[in-house]
DNA sequence: CGAGCCACTGACGTTTGCGTCAATTTGTAC
DNA sequence: GTACAAATTGACGCAAACGTCAGTGGCTCG
Protein backbone atom coordinates (compact mmCIF):
# COMPACT_ATOMS: atom_id res chain seq x y z
CA UNK A 1 0.00 0.00 0.00
CA UNK A 2 1.48 3.60 -0.86
CA UNK A 3 1.29 6.27 1.09
CA UNK A 4 -1.30 7.85 -1.31
CA UNK A 5 -3.60 4.93 -0.31
CA UNK A 6 -3.30 5.35 3.37
CA UNK A 7 -3.76 8.72 3.28
CA UNK A 8 -6.53 8.42 0.87
CA UNK A 9 -8.33 5.47 2.65
CA UNK A 10 -11.41 6.42 4.67
CA UNK A 11 -13.52 4.91 7.59
CA UNK A 12 -17.10 5.42 8.50
CA UNK A 13 -18.32 5.88 12.04
CA UNK A 14 -18.56 2.09 12.79
CA UNK A 15 -15.88 1.28 11.76
CA UNK A 16 -13.82 3.84 13.86
CA UNK A 17 -16.33 2.46 16.81
CA UNK A 18 -14.90 -0.89 16.15
CA UNK A 19 -10.79 0.06 15.90
CA UNK A 20 -11.30 1.69 18.92
CA UNK A 21 -13.91 0.39 21.33
CA UNK A 22 -15.85 3.36 21.23
CA UNK A 23 -19.57 3.96 20.85
CA UNK A 24 -20.96 5.90 17.61
CA UNK A 25 -22.77 8.70 20.43
CA UNK A 26 -19.19 8.95 21.95
CA UNK A 27 -17.69 10.32 18.20
CA UNK A 28 -20.91 12.42 17.76
CA UNK A 29 -20.22 13.91 20.85
CA UNK A 30 -16.48 15.05 20.08
CA UNK A 31 -17.78 16.28 16.97
CA UNK A 32 -20.07 18.38 18.69
CA UNK A 33 -17.72 19.72 21.52
CA UNK A 34 -15.41 20.07 18.25
CA UNK A 35 -12.63 17.86 18.77
CA UNK A 36 -13.49 16.45 15.43
CA UNK A 37 -15.42 17.62 12.37
CA UNK A 38 -15.42 14.44 9.57
CA UNK A 39 -16.49 15.11 5.71
CA UNK A 40 -19.78 14.15 4.73
CA UNK A 41 -21.08 12.14 2.36
CA UNK A 42 -24.90 13.48 2.42
CA UNK A 43 -25.29 13.57 5.95
CA UNK A 44 -23.33 10.42 6.31
CA UNK A 45 -19.82 11.13 8.11
CA UNK A 46 -17.32 10.14 6.38
CA UNK A 47 -13.31 9.73 8.68
CA UNK A 48 -10.26 10.11 6.59
CA UNK A 49 -6.51 9.93 7.80
CA UNK A 50 -6.79 12.94 9.74
CA UNK A 51 -9.77 12.25 11.48
CA UNK A 52 -8.47 8.98 12.21
CA UNK A 53 -4.95 10.38 13.88
CA UNK A 54 -6.91 12.88 15.71
CA UNK A 55 -9.17 10.23 17.58
CA UNK A 56 -6.03 8.80 18.52
CA UNK A 57 -4.57 11.30 20.16
CA UNK A 58 -7.81 12.15 21.73
CA UNK A 59 -8.07 8.75 23.24
CA UNK A 60 -4.78 8.68 24.59
CA UNK A 61 -5.91 12.16 26.04
CA UNK A 62 -7.95 10.82 28.10
CA UNK A 63 -6.19 7.47 28.90
CA UNK A 64 -3.57 10.05 31.07
CA UNK A 65 -6.64 12.06 32.27
CA UNK A 66 -7.24 15.32 30.14
CA UNK A 67 -10.47 16.44 29.89
CA UNK A 68 -12.06 16.81 26.20
CA UNK A 69 -12.05 20.67 27.26
CA UNK A 70 -8.16 20.41 27.41
CA UNK A 71 -7.88 18.13 24.55
CA UNK A 72 -9.57 20.60 22.33
CA UNK A 73 -7.20 23.38 23.63
CA UNK A 74 -4.26 21.36 22.47
CA UNK A 75 -5.56 20.19 18.76
CA UNK A 76 -7.03 23.33 18.08
CA UNK A 77 -3.47 24.88 17.74
CA UNK A 78 -3.28 22.68 14.73
CA UNK A 79 -5.09 25.24 12.40
CA UNK A 80 -2.37 28.26 13.57
CA UNK A 81 -0.18 29.40 11.71
CA UNK A 82 3.25 28.92 13.64
CA UNK A 83 0.85 26.31 15.05
CA UNK A 84 4.02 24.11 15.33
CA UNK A 85 6.02 26.13 17.72
CA UNK A 86 2.95 27.18 19.83
CA UNK A 87 0.78 23.87 19.95
CA UNK A 88 4.74 22.16 21.09
CA UNK A 89 4.57 25.01 23.92
CA UNK A 90 1.47 24.27 25.21
CA UNK A 91 1.02 20.59 24.74
CA UNK A 92 4.72 20.44 26.72
CA UNK A 93 3.37 22.81 29.31
CA UNK A 94 0.16 20.91 29.99
CA UNK A 95 1.66 17.92 29.50
CA UNK A 96 3.94 18.21 32.63
CA UNK A 97 1.14 20.23 34.36
CA UNK A 98 -0.89 16.86 34.11
CA UNK A 99 2.21 14.80 34.79
CA UNK A 100 2.09 16.49 38.10
CA UNK A 101 -1.63 16.27 39.31
CA UNK A 102 -1.22 12.45 38.05
CA UNK A 103 1.74 12.08 40.64
CA UNK A 104 0.02 13.77 43.46
CA UNK A 105 -2.99 11.36 42.48
CA UNK A 106 -0.10 8.47 42.84
CA UNK A 107 1.20 9.59 46.59
CA UNK A 108 -2.90 9.76 47.84
CA UNK A 109 -3.50 6.32 45.93
CA UNK A 110 -1.22 5.47 47.82
CA UNK A 111 -1.82 6.22 50.97
CA UNK A 112 -5.69 5.21 50.52
CA UNK A 113 -4.17 1.88 49.57
CA UNK A 114 -2.00 1.56 52.52
CA UNK A 115 -4.88 3.01 55.34
CA UNK A 116 -7.51 0.76 53.82
CA UNK A 117 -5.01 -1.93 54.57
CA UNK A 118 -4.45 -1.67 57.43
CA UNK A 119 -8.35 -0.94 58.56
CA UNK A 120 -9.05 -4.67 56.61
CA UNK A 121 -5.84 -5.85 59.54
CA UNK A 122 -7.89 -4.46 62.20
CA UNK A 123 -11.35 -5.51 61.14
CA UNK A 124 -9.54 -9.19 60.30
CA UNK A 125 -8.31 -9.47 63.46
CA UNK A 126 -11.68 -8.93 64.99
CA UNK A 127 -13.38 -11.48 63.23
CA UNK A 128 -10.70 -13.72 64.18
CA UNK A 129 -11.23 -12.97 67.97
CA UNK A 130 -14.81 -13.98 67.61
CA UNK A 131 -14.47 -16.59 65.84
CA UNK A 132 -11.47 -18.07 68.26
CA UNK A 133 -14.44 -17.03 71.21
CA UNK A 134 -17.11 -18.74 69.56
CA UNK A 135 -16.00 -21.87 69.26
CA UNK B 1 -13.14 13.79 81.60
CA UNK B 2 -14.91 10.43 82.72
CA UNK B 3 -16.18 8.16 80.16
CA UNK B 4 -20.09 9.23 80.98
CA UNK B 5 -18.71 12.92 80.33
CA UNK B 6 -17.43 11.84 76.86
CA UNK B 7 -20.23 10.02 75.57
CA UNK B 8 -22.90 12.87 77.15
CA UNK B 9 -21.08 15.58 75.16
CA UNK B 10 -22.93 16.55 71.85
CA UNK B 11 -21.86 18.73 69.02
CA UNK B 12 -23.41 21.31 67.18
CA UNK B 13 -23.71 21.50 63.33
CA UNK B 14 -20.50 24.17 62.83
CA UNK B 15 -18.74 22.22 65.79
CA UNK B 16 -18.13 19.17 63.69
CA UNK B 17 -18.29 21.13 60.46
CA UNK B 18 -15.17 23.03 62.35
CA UNK B 19 -13.63 19.66 63.53
CA UNK B 20 -13.78 17.88 60.40
CA UNK B 21 -13.80 20.95 57.78
CA UNK B 22 -17.18 19.69 55.78
CA UNK B 23 -20.08 21.59 54.87
CA UNK B 24 -23.34 22.16 56.77
CA UNK B 25 -24.52 21.23 53.64
CA UNK B 26 -22.51 17.92 53.33
CA UNK B 27 -23.90 16.63 56.55
CA UNK B 28 -27.35 17.39 55.75
CA UNK B 29 -26.59 15.63 52.74
CA UNK B 30 -25.29 12.71 53.90
CA UNK B 31 -28.60 12.79 56.71
CA UNK B 32 -30.60 13.17 53.87
CA UNK B 33 -28.78 10.34 52.27
CA UNK B 34 -29.48 7.72 55.52
CA UNK B 35 -25.71 7.63 56.58
CA UNK B 36 -26.65 10.28 59.69
CA UNK B 37 -29.37 10.46 61.51
CA UNK B 38 -28.56 13.01 64.61
CA UNK B 39 -31.32 14.07 67.37
CA UNK B 40 -33.06 17.28 67.53
CA UNK B 41 -33.66 19.29 70.24
CA UNK B 42 -36.84 21.56 67.97
CA UNK B 43 -35.71 21.44 64.73
CA UNK B 44 -31.78 21.83 65.12
CA UNK B 45 -29.59 18.99 64.80
CA UNK B 46 -27.66 17.66 67.88
CA UNK B 47 -25.05 15.10 67.22
CA UNK B 48 -23.81 13.00 69.97
CA UNK B 49 -20.93 10.74 70.21
CA UNK B 50 -21.93 7.89 68.12
CA UNK B 51 -23.31 10.42 65.31
CA UNK B 52 -19.57 11.86 65.60
CA UNK B 53 -17.76 8.34 65.18
CA UNK B 54 -20.02 7.61 62.48
CA UNK B 55 -19.22 10.78 60.75
CA UNK B 56 -15.32 9.70 61.37
CA UNK B 57 -16.52 6.05 59.44
CA UNK B 58 -17.89 8.43 57.04
CA UNK B 59 -14.91 10.20 55.75
CA UNK B 60 -12.54 7.57 56.14
CA UNK B 61 -14.48 5.57 53.30
CA UNK B 62 -14.61 8.64 51.42
CA UNK B 63 -11.06 8.86 51.56
CA UNK B 64 -10.24 5.33 50.71
CA UNK B 65 -12.91 6.11 47.56
CA UNK B 66 -15.99 4.87 48.68
CA UNK B 67 -19.12 5.74 47.30
CA UNK B 68 -21.60 7.29 49.91
CA UNK B 69 -23.75 4.31 49.40
CA UNK B 70 -21.36 1.93 50.01
CA UNK B 71 -20.42 3.44 53.34
CA UNK B 72 -24.15 3.32 54.07
CA UNK B 73 -24.59 -0.21 53.02
CA UNK B 74 -21.67 -0.77 56.05
CA UNK B 75 -23.25 1.07 58.39
CA UNK B 76 -26.48 -0.05 58.10
CA UNK B 77 -25.32 -3.00 59.84
CA UNK B 78 -24.58 -1.95 62.95
CA UNK B 79 -28.18 -1.76 63.38
CA UNK B 80 -29.28 -5.28 62.89
CA UNK B 81 -29.25 -8.27 65.42
CA UNK B 82 -25.50 -9.92 64.90
CA UNK B 83 -24.45 -6.83 63.50
CA UNK B 84 -21.25 -7.02 64.36
CA UNK B 85 -20.26 -10.52 62.86
CA UNK B 86 -22.43 -9.68 59.75
CA UNK B 87 -21.26 -6.16 59.51
CA UNK B 88 -17.66 -7.38 60.13
CA UNK B 89 -17.72 -9.83 56.93
CA UNK B 90 -19.57 -7.28 54.71
CA UNK B 91 -16.61 -4.79 55.60
CA UNK B 92 -14.08 -7.39 55.59
CA UNK B 93 -15.18 -8.49 51.69
CA UNK B 94 -16.06 -4.57 50.60
CA UNK B 95 -12.64 -3.50 51.34
CA UNK B 96 -11.31 -6.22 49.77
CA UNK B 97 -12.68 -5.32 46.45
CA UNK B 98 -11.93 -1.75 47.22
CA UNK B 99 -8.92 -2.44 47.68
CA UNK B 100 -8.54 -4.63 44.29
CA UNK B 101 -10.16 -1.59 42.54
CA UNK B 102 -7.61 0.88 44.25
CA UNK B 103 -4.74 -1.51 42.82
CA UNK B 104 -5.97 -1.62 39.30
CA UNK B 105 -6.45 1.67 39.52
CA UNK B 106 -2.67 2.10 40.75
CA UNK B 107 -1.56 0.23 37.78
CA UNK B 108 -3.86 2.53 35.24
CA UNK B 109 -2.08 5.79 37.16
CA UNK B 110 1.44 4.03 36.46
CA UNK B 111 0.62 3.56 32.78
CA UNK B 112 -0.56 6.72 32.11
CA UNK B 113 2.47 8.52 34.28
CA UNK B 114 4.74 6.86 32.31
CA UNK B 115 2.83 6.97 28.51
CA UNK B 116 2.97 10.51 29.48
CA UNK B 117 6.06 10.98 30.26
CA UNK B 118 7.32 9.52 27.39
CA UNK B 119 5.13 11.89 24.84
CA UNK B 120 6.92 14.71 26.61
CA UNK B 121 9.88 13.37 26.10
CA UNK B 122 9.47 13.39 22.47
CA UNK B 123 7.28 16.58 22.32
CA UNK B 124 10.22 18.34 24.12
CA UNK B 125 12.93 16.68 21.73
CA UNK B 126 10.54 18.12 18.53
CA UNK B 127 11.27 21.50 20.41
CA UNK B 128 14.72 21.05 20.80
CA UNK B 129 15.32 20.24 17.41
CA UNK B 130 12.97 23.30 16.11
CA UNK B 131 15.40 25.63 18.30
CA UNK B 132 18.53 24.29 16.86
CA UNK B 133 17.36 24.82 13.71
CA UNK B 134 15.41 28.00 13.83
CA UNK B 135 18.96 29.46 15.45
C1' DC C 1 -42.09 -4.10 -1.81
C1' DG C 2 -41.30 -5.03 2.90
C1' DA C 3 -37.64 -6.22 6.42
C1' DG C 4 -33.60 -5.23 8.42
C1' DC C 5 -29.86 -2.55 9.24
C1' DC C 6 -27.09 1.47 9.70
C1' DA C 7 -27.05 6.34 10.09
C1' DC C 8 -28.75 10.86 11.58
C1' DT C 9 -30.69 14.59 14.84
C1' DG C 10 -32.48 16.37 19.10
C1' DA C 11 -33.79 16.08 23.60
C1' DC C 12 -33.86 14.37 27.93
C1' DG C 13 -31.70 11.24 31.54
C1' DT C 14 -27.87 9.50 34.46
C1' DT C 15 -24.37 9.52 38.21
C1' DT C 16 -22.10 11.68 42.43
C1' DG C 17 -21.65 14.95 45.92
C1' DC C 18 -22.47 18.49 47.11
C1' DG C 19 -22.87 24.35 46.08
C1' DT C 20 -25.84 28.11 46.02
C1' DC C 21 -29.55 30.75 46.69
C1' DA C 22 -33.99 32.25 49.01
C1' DA C 23 -37.05 32.61 52.45
C1' DT C 24 -37.78 31.81 57.19
C1' DT C 25 -37.11 30.98 62.22
C1' DT C 26 -34.78 31.17 66.45
C1' DG C 27 -31.59 32.34 69.82
C1' DT C 28 -28.39 35.71 71.56
C1' DA C 29 -26.07 40.11 72.41
C1' DC C 30 -26.27 44.65 73.26
C1' DG D 1 -36.39 46.00 71.10
C1' DT D 2 -33.68 45.30 67.56
C1' DA D 3 -29.99 43.86 64.96
C1' DC D 4 -27.25 40.01 63.87
C1' DA D 5 -25.55 35.32 63.83
C1' DA D 6 -26.76 30.63 63.26
C1' DA D 7 -29.89 27.18 61.95
C1' DT D 8 -33.50 25.20 59.03
C1' DT D 9 -35.93 23.61 54.55
C1' DG D 10 -36.62 23.28 49.61
C1' DA D 11 -35.44 23.88 45.14
C1' DC D 12 -32.52 24.45 41.55
C1' DG D 13 -27.73 24.14 39.54
C1' DC D 14 -23.39 22.04 38.16
C1' DA D 15 -19.68 19.26 36.00
C1' DA D 16 -18.30 15.22 32.63
C1' DA D 17 -19.10 12.17 29.32
C1' DC D 18 -21.75 10.09 27.43
C1' DG D 19 -26.54 6.64 27.40
C1' DT D 20 -30.98 6.19 25.82
C1' DC D 21 -34.91 6.97 23.57
C1' DA D 22 -37.94 8.70 19.68
C1' DG D 23 -38.63 9.69 15.22
C1' DT D 24 -36.86 9.86 10.51
C1' DG D 25 -34.32 8.57 6.24
C1' DG D 26 -32.02 5.84 2.99
C1' DC D 27 -29.67 1.42 1.20
C1' DT D 28 -29.92 -3.17 0.07
C1' DC D 29 -31.21 -8.03 -0.21
C1' DG D 30 -34.26 -11.28 -1.72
Amino acid sequence: MTDEDKHARTWSISQLCREFDVTPRALRFYEQKGLLNPRRRGWTRIYDYRDRARLILILRGKRVGFKLSEIKEMLDLYHLRDGQEKQLRLASRKMRERLEALKRQRVELEEAIQELERTCTVVDGMLKERTRKGS
